[in-house]
DNA sequence: GTCATGTACGAAAGCGCTTTCATGGCGCCA
DNA sequence: TGGCGCCATGAAAGCGCTTTCGTACATGAC
């Protein structure tokens, strides 16, 4: 296990009544802030505690008071992807309160520290269910999961053998440098981001798809302004003809953006950017982008495990309740880029 | 308590036992998908699990697994406010990855809400801690934590009692108004949030005192650009004569700023318009603003938690470790507003 | 000094599950 | 046909805590 460094074992309260020179009721009582104890024996049991470091067990606990045993759902989602984070985790979180479900957040921060969190949950059943966010599993773990029957949906990542809610990432990448061309590109540069997220990988497979595999392209390491501002300059100095810029999220975008005016050149105008995701706010940036429904994605992924955690029984016997579906996205068409078809929409 | 209507004891594997005719090893045995089990024994099992709607109960399954005792803790932070959302609860969630501590987040919807979950926290040892983001709490439960050994911080609110990480929300409000005043207004005035809000009210005190109270002001219900947008309206057309905007949320600035334009009116020139907080991409929009350090705010309550989990005996003996903080603010002067005093950083 | 009253505390019985160990039935080889 | 081993299964022992119940002792009233 991926424990803390000295694995002594935790002190129980008979080690604390041993210590103290008392019995294991009265360490509770001291435990639970009872009156019915004298200072005294207080104070040693609380003694006690101090020198053997001593931390209840949560479970032993809720198993004896007989607490609710209301269900758990675990959400990992990468921490890289900020807008992502709230769009999707709002709704979410509002759903599963509204079912009467908990849920604990994972911020993955990369695949190793995924797979400990997922083998932690396993071993521990530390969780009635999983939400995997726009990300990558080993296979043997879904299937382990499935075992034990814990139910696990994926959102804006299909997985084999689970309920998936995505979006066709390949043609939001086709439609986005299509429009860039009918807008009157000649020369569109990409910029793309951290490998690990499928979905950029797959906007990036659209845009080669229809401009073809020599464009010019650049990865920006991290989802941050900063990084996007830092691709942008470094496209538009060495390929001066460039004129548009398809960036794989909305926040690089924006850094393009600001690149892009660093060095006078006009959005919209003799360089066309174009975003995915429309994130808040980015509307008012004016920023053209490619939306996903990403409230929907926190939405269904609540709905879902509902659903699954209710029928826990008929997942036991492999019959899937929740369906994998694929969402629609929608060009939206703003001031940095030019609208040429009339079914687009303005905003 | 407050659980879902039909309090039928939940079945518990005995229960399935005795209905499939079987031990209750082989119940367990099935549960975790053991290979060890006749056909017909586990689809008997499976009926009777079904039949009785039987889930297991998970502190007796941890209990049993001897899965380790990492802590737990909740945060509670209120749904309106998008902004401190991200902000706080990425650092929030990174800090106590690092210390190896769970993450339960409440998205809490209203004053009821935070006192159901609040209860069931504590009537069930849900979590070791609590971490209460801009909201207020019946000092009568926060006693009730204190005596069952639950440390308790809070971010963005005061709480007698309890270590708290604040900014100075008044001089917030003062130095947003007398910056405006500075910038040649004569007019001002303001668009505030919903009164649950502690920030909000303080924001507008300084506010009012400094401009007076019979300076016009617009209450948005939500904290929404929509909600900034109609408010602003509201004021505009019923004050001609107003030269300047505080607004308590970035947010709501955005939408005032959206209404600014709508009525020809020339954001920093003509009209000043200053927010509160320096979100994300406010920057970009180039919104003036009273910046305060949110991700700080995660950070600190990651902190504390792990100090005080670590020292959850001295909390016993009544010596808390944590001291509460005001963090500084700082104007933040972009194109909304004129900036006058030399002193005031430029962005 | 006796008896009622109270108070501090320990023994022990669970809470619902996992897991080890023992058992009985069965097929298989000699 | 006897003996062997294997497999499915049940009995029972915990996991660490809370809580009831009863005991021992101290206190007060008479």
């Amino acid at each position: 296990m991926y424990e803390s460094a000295f694995m002594a074992p935790n002190p129980t309260i008979y080690d604390i009544a041993k210590r103290a020179g008392v019995g294991i009721a009265t360490v509770s009582r001291v435990l639970n802030g009872s009156e019915r104890v004298a200072d005294a024996t207080r104070e040693a049991v609380q003694r006690a505690m101090q020198e053997l470091d001593f931390r209840p067990n949560r479970a032993a606990r809720r198993l004896a008071v007989g607490g609710v045993n209301r269900p758990r759902v675990a959400a990992l989602m990468p921490f890289f992807s900020a807008s992502f984070y709230y769009a999707v985790s709002a709704p979410l979180s509002a759903g599963l309160i509204a079912a009467d479900i908990d849920l604990v957040l994972y911020n993955i921060q990369d695949r190793e520290h995924k797979n400990r969190v997922l083998d932690r949950i396993v071993a521990e059943r530390a969780c009635e269910g999983i939400v995997l966010f726009s990300m990558g599993v080993r296979d043997e773990r879904i299937a382990e999961l499935g075992r034990i029957g814990i139910p696990v949906v994926c959102v804006d990542y299909p997985q084999i053998g689970v309920p998936a809610l995505t979006v066709d990432n390949i043609e939001a990448g086709r439609i986005a440098t299509r429009h860039l061309i009918k807008g009157g590109a000649r020369h569109v540069g990409l910029i793309t981001g951290p490998t690990v997220a499928l979905a950029f990988r797959q906007r990036e497979e659209g845009f080669i798809e229809i401009s073809g595999a020599k464009s010019p392209q650049e990865r920006a390491e991290t989802v941050t302004i900063e990084a996007g501002r830092q691709a942008a300059i470094n496209l538009l100095d060495q390929f001066p003809t460039l004129d548009a810029l398809m960036c794989v999220s909305d926040i690089l975008a924006v850094g393009a953006l600001q690149a892009v005016r660093a060095r006078n050149r006009i959005p919209g105008d003799d360089i066309q950017i174009i975003g995915f995701d429309d994130q808040p706010l980015i509307d008012v940036i004016g920023l053209s982008t490619i939306r996903q429904p990403m409230d929907e994605f926190g939405a269904w992924a609540a709905r879902s495990m509902a659903t699954l955690l209710k029928r826990g029984k008929e997942q036991i016997n492999n019959t899937p309740t929740v369906e994998s579906q694929v969402l629609p996205i929608e060009l939206v068409v703003r001031s940095t880029t030019r609208d040429t078809s009339g079914s687009a929409k303005k905003r």
